[in-house]
DNA sequence: CCAAATTTGATGTACGTAAATCAAAAAATC
DNA sequence: GATTTTTTGATTTACGTACATCAAATTTGG
C-alpha cells in the first residue's frame, strides 16, 4: 500500500495537522521539524494522492485558449476540438474558456494578457503572435507563477513552458526534400504560396524549405513568394497567374487558403504533371489528395494539440513532469495511402 | 456545480441508500423506484465522478501486458514504454505486470490467455498471434467482461475492443507509393525483406505494398520475398546476396532486423543509387536516415501504443467511452529532416 | 387480516487529503 | 519565574462515492 499522511505523521512523531502544515506550506513549523517530516516523506516516498487532493479542495482548473479570430479551416477546427475538450471538463475537472483577439496583433494579445494575469486562471494556452512585447507579457507571467503553454504558434526566446505545435523549419525541410525525391531529375521551377511571411510558422516554414532545396535540389529553383493571406479568392488568383510560367514543375503551399490553390490547379494545370505538396488536412486538401491534384500533405493534429496544451497545463499547475514524448506534435506526413 | 448523489436522491424523493442501490446495481429496488431515479438521474445530468468512486472504492486497475519473447528492437522499446507506464503507476492507479510468451506460438498464448481468465486482471493487451484458437479464446474472454485490446499485431474477426496498432495493409501502401514516387521514371526490380510470412503484419504490409505496386507503377517489378526471420545476420546474408542482381533499384524492409540489411548496403551498393524504405526508427535506421542509406522510415510510435492501451483499458473497465481520434495509432513517416 | 417477504430509509464508516478550530505544550522574552 | 509568543496536538468537518447494517415501512401471499 502506498503511505498515507497518517503514515508520515506516525514515522515522523508528528500529528497530521503539523504533516498538513508542512505539505501545504502553512506557516507555523518549526524548521527541525519540518525537516522530520520531510525526511519522513522521502523515507517512505510518499506521494500524495492528486485525486484525493483535488476532491477535498473541490479543485477545478481553470484554463483559458486564446484564439486570432481567423475564418480558416484549420482554425476552425482548433476551436472544433477545444469544444471537444469543454465537454469532456467534468470528468477531467478543467473549465475552459476561450477568447478570440483579432489576427496578427500583438497589441491585442498583450491587453488580453494582461487582463488575464490580474485574474486567477492556473493556465494559458494561447496562439501567439510572436512579437518581443507578447513575449515581455508572457515571460513576466510566468515569473508570477502563471503555466502558459504557446499554441501552433510559437514565442521567440520566451520562457513559455511549453510549446503545444510542430516544428516547423522542419516542416519546411520535409516539404522541400519530398518534392525534391518526387520530382527525381526533372528540372524547373517551384512556386511557394503563403499566407504571410509576417507570421512565424510561415516564415518558418519557408525557412526550412529554401534551405534544403538549395541543399540539395540545385535544379529546383525557387519563384519568389505569392501571399495569399490564407483567402481562398487571393490564393485562387495568384496561382492561376502564376501558371501562366511554363517552368513551373512543383507547387508548396504552406499556409492556408487551400481552395483556391485546388482551383486553380484543377482548372489550369490538368494537362501538366505539376508535384504539389500542401499544408494542412481539410476536406479540401484530403480531396485532392485523393484525386491527385495534391502529392503529399503536411499536418498538424489539432486534437493532440488542444489536449495536448491541457495536460501540460495541468502538469504544471500541480508542479508535476510531463512525459516530452506524448507532448511532442508530430508532423503528420499523408499520402492518399495513409489518410485517416 | 456538479449534481451529486444527494442531489438525485433529493430530485427523486427517495434516499441515499436507493440512489446507491440503483447507481451500483444492487438488489433490493421495486422497478418502479428504480425508474424514478434513473429519470432523476437523466434529468439533472449525473455523472459519478470516477476520482471519488476510485478513492471510495480503493480501485487499482490490474493490467497484463502479454509480449512474445523476442529480441529484436522494436520489442526492447516496447518493453521499456512498459516500464515507463509502471513507473507511473502509482499516479494512475494501475497495476502493470507482464508476461512472456514464446513468439510466433497460438498454444503458449493460448495457454497464458486461460490462465488469466481464471484471475481478476481488469484489462489485458497483448501482442497477437494470429491464431484462431487465440482468436476463439479472447472472443471468450471479451464476452466473459474482461477488456481485451491488441498490441502491434491484430486478431483477424475477433471481438476484442480495440487494436493499438498502426494499419499495416496502409503501411505497406504508403512503402510503395513512397518508393514508386522516389524513383519517379526508373524502372527494375525491387527487393523486399520481411520476418516472416507467418506474422499477420507482415502478410498486410507485403499486401499493400504489392498492390499499389501492382496498380501504380507497372515499371517496377517485386522479387521474391527475403524472410530474415527479423534477424540481422539472415537478412544480411540474404540482402548481400540479393544485391548481386544489377536490376534491383529499390528495397523495401517491412520487417526488423535492419541492422543487417544497412550492413549490405554499405558494403555491396555503394556506388549504385537505391532508394530504400524500411520499419521502425532505431539508432541503426536513424543514423542510415541520416546518412542517406536508407531513403524514409515508416514508424509506429511504441509509447504512445502503450499508453494507449493502457487508456482504452481502463476506459472499458470503467464502461467509458475512448476519444477515438487520440487513440488511432499513426503511421509515422520519417525522412532525414522531421526527426524526433 | 395476519404473517412473511420485500423494499426503503436512516445512519455510519471508509477512502486520502484539505482546512479549520481550540487547547496544550514548548520555546522565547523580559 | 511569570508572561507572551510560537509551535504542536487533537479533533472535526468536508469532498463525492461505496458499502454495510439495522430498523421501519410497504407489499405480497395465504
Amino acid at each position: 500500500m502506498r503511505p498515507t499522511v497518517h503514515d508520515i505523521a506516525a514515522a515522523a512523531g508528528v500529528s497530521l495537522a503539523t504533516v498538513d502544515r508542512v505539505l501545504n506550506q502553512r506557516p507555523g513549523v518549526r524548521s527541525v521539524t519540518r525537516e522530520k517530516v520531510e525526511a519522513a516523506i522521502r523515507e517512505l516516498g510518499y506521494i500524495r494522492d492528486l485525486a484525493a487532493a483535488n476532491l477535498a479542495k473541490g479543485r477545478t482548473y481553470p484554463l483559458v485558449f486564446i484564439l486570432p479570430a481567423s475564418d480558416n479551416s484549420f482554425m476552425h477546427g482548433l476551436n472544433a476540438e477545444i469544444r471537444q475538450a469543454i465537454v469532456r471538463s467534468p470528468a477531467e475537472r478543467t473549465d475552459i474558456r476561450t477568447i478570440e483577439v483579432p489576427a496578427f496583433d500583438p497589441a491585442a494579445l498583450v491587453a488580453v494578457l494582461e487582463e488575464l494575469s490580474r485574474g486567477k486562471p492556473c493556465g494559458i494556452a494561447m496562439v501567439a503572435t510572436d512579437a518581443p512585447e507578447v513575449c515581455a507579457v508572457a515571460d513576466r507571467m510566468v515569473r508570477d507563477g502563471f503555466p502558459i503553454v504557446t499554441l501552433v504558434s510559437d514565442l521567440t526566446g520566451s520562457l513559455r513552458h511549453h510549446y503545444a505545435g510542430v516544428d516547423n523549419i522542419a516542416a519546411g525541410r520535409t516539404a522541400a526534400r519530398l518534392l525534391g525525391r518526387f520530382l527525381g531529375p526533372r528540372k524547373g521551377e517551384i512556386a511557394v504560396l503563403a499566407g504571410s511571411m509576417l507570421v512565424r510558422d510561415h516564415r518558418e516554414r519557408l525557412e526550412g524549405f529554401t534551405s534544403v532545396m538549395a541543399e540539395e535540389f540545385p535544379g529546383l529553383a525557387i519563384l519568389p513568394v505569392l501571399e495569399g493571406r490564407d483567402d481562398p479568392e487571393v490564393a485562387h488568383m495568384l496561382v492561376a497567374d502564376a501558371l501562366g510560367n511554363a517552368g513551373i514543375v512543383g507547387v508548396y503551399s504552406l499556409g492556408a487558403g487551400n481552395r483556391g490553390l485546388i482551383r486553380a490547379l484543377k482548372e489550369k494545370a490538368v494537362d501538366r504533371t505539376l508535384t504539389v505538396i500542401a499544408h494542412e488536412l481539410t476536406v479540401h486538401t484530403r480531396a485532392a489528395l485523393i484525386d491527385h491534384t495534391i502529392d503529399a500533405i503536411l499536418n498538424q493534429d489539432a486534437g493532440h494539440e488542444v489536449r495536448s496544451a491541457i495536460r501540460v497545463l495541468k502538469a504544471k499547475a500541480d508542479g508535476l513532469a510531463v512525459i516530452e514524448a506524448q507532448e511532442r506534435i508530430r508532423l503528420d506526413i499523408f499520402l492518399k495511402d495513409n489518410l485517416p
